[in-house]
DNA sequence: TGCCACAACTTGTTATAACAGGTAATAATC
DNA sequence: GATTATTACCTGTTATAACAAGTTGTGGCA
């Protein structure tokens, strides 16, 4: 086997294995900002792969907008975008760590709480019933962008209660710690103004202009699992996304 | 050969034909919402293509957010959302009418003028080269939720000042009509606050939140093509998307 | 009747193969 | 030297095949 440098504690699938180490040397700078990639007959001798295991890893890396392809000419590398792509789910912190960028959370609360018609309903539970709503700020370069809120049903809020929340995404523990693999999240994006409280935490003005995200996410077997509120505020981030015509 | 129902003027790709002979049946009802499609191996009889022909058209639907797969359970139909979907570039009216809705423009304005320094760097010209700028109010149910400014070169500007650009998508008359495949598009998107005349067009108040969307569409040889800045009313309308974990 | 094992069916992964059409380099011709 | 044709290389499409892992149904046994 030529060239598998992932080393997990899992058994991965060799199309993640080449996507990421493909991830990794345009993350070291190993390939430049619009530089060629090497083709896939070359992938496919370096990584002793077949051509569609290769493809996939790099369909993959398009899906995201990290590499582009043209047809006859070969894959090149993206211009960098320190955003939130749109592409695939992850947590704030994953994405932004996933582009070189330093993430930092503050804590705001977490309580357990009755659920609303909403809530309630996206997480196929009895209104009424206790959930869990944690709130966190989000800072880059030390600055706030984003509000969020979270509801988890009362049993994983317990477990989530005991974490280091400040350091640590919630995806990353839940899959990784607590073993249940996520699937995907439905999300809403819609354009609000900062209410009194929301602005006092991100350090703007009432009314100013932010980002509104309503993001179910499920477990990979299609249950619902955390609903989120994230709030981001205009002037200071965007959501990017490459998309495909087809 | 079985079940190639799509009639076009133009030879399309099977997995093209699979995929939109489904999206058509979903649309009109035949697929309800949660219904489970058929298996991969009937469709593979039913249209006489390959696994991995019916694999692509399905895979392509379930990044369009129309279906979602379960391992060893088989593909079902989402629930519809009225939206624009961030996966795949689409025109707006392109977009609404595949979902069932009809949309309506109206123009705003078309003019030539030089280009600033941020449409000449997109579209890479030189500062101060004419470019077309189309000005086109969106409607939805006759209420307008929209507001779209675009910029083009004036070779192209010229031929589709001469369209019907109320009736139609800029997208699917270069297509369509000027030959000319599109790529992928660079798309950000941010919160902003409605100037007097964008409050004007959108039958909104100043000052009210609108969410602001940047979109640089390519040809698929990957030359600029169309710069366009579009602002949806916060209020009545939203972006969504099915995000997938990996 | 309930439980367990097995078979059938489902999507996911990976392999090999061939052809199509686009791009770039090289060789041949004027 | 410029132009054209050919070759090599590139991604895109499509086919067949096999194995892995998840799900569901069926049959056998207690």
């Amino acid at each position: 086997m030529p060239e598998r440098p992932f080393a997990g504690t899992q058994p991965q699938t060799l199309y993640f294995q080449v996507r990421e180490a493909l991830r990794g040397r345009i993350l070291d700078g190993e390939y430049r900002q619009h530089q060629r990639l090497p083709s896939e007959s070359e992938l496919m001798r370096a990584f002793g792969v077949s051509r569609i295991t290769v493809r996939q890893a790099l369909n993959d890396l398009v899906k995201e907008g990290l590499i582009f392809k043209l047809a006859g000419k070969g894959s090149y590398v993206s211009k960098p975008r320190p955003v939130q792509n749109l592409s695939r789910l992850q947590g704030f912190g994953e994405a932004m760590s996933r582009l070189g960028y330093k993430s930092v959370n503050r804590m705001v609360g977490l309580v357990n709480l009755p659920a609303s018609t909403r809530v309630a309903a996206a997480l196929l539970l009895e209104e009424g019933e206790t959930v869990t709503e944690i709130r966190r700020a989000r800072y880059l370069d030390n600055e706030p962008v984003a509000l969020d809120t979270s509801y988890v049903r009362a049993e994983l809020g317990k477990r989530l209660a005991r974490e280091d929340l400040v350091a640590r995404d919630i995806f990353l523990i839940i899959e990784n710690d607590y073993g249940i693999p996520l699937g995907h999240a439905d999300v809403s994006i819609s354009a609000i103004l900062a209410a009194e409280e929301q602005a006092q935490w991100l350090q703007t003005r009432s009314g100013a202009p932010l980002l509104h995200i309503e993001r179910l996410t499920h477990e990979r077997n299609g249950n619902p699992l955390e609903l989120d509120d994230i709030v981001y505020r205009g002037d200071a981030f965007s959501f990017q996304a490459r998309v495909e015509r087809d």
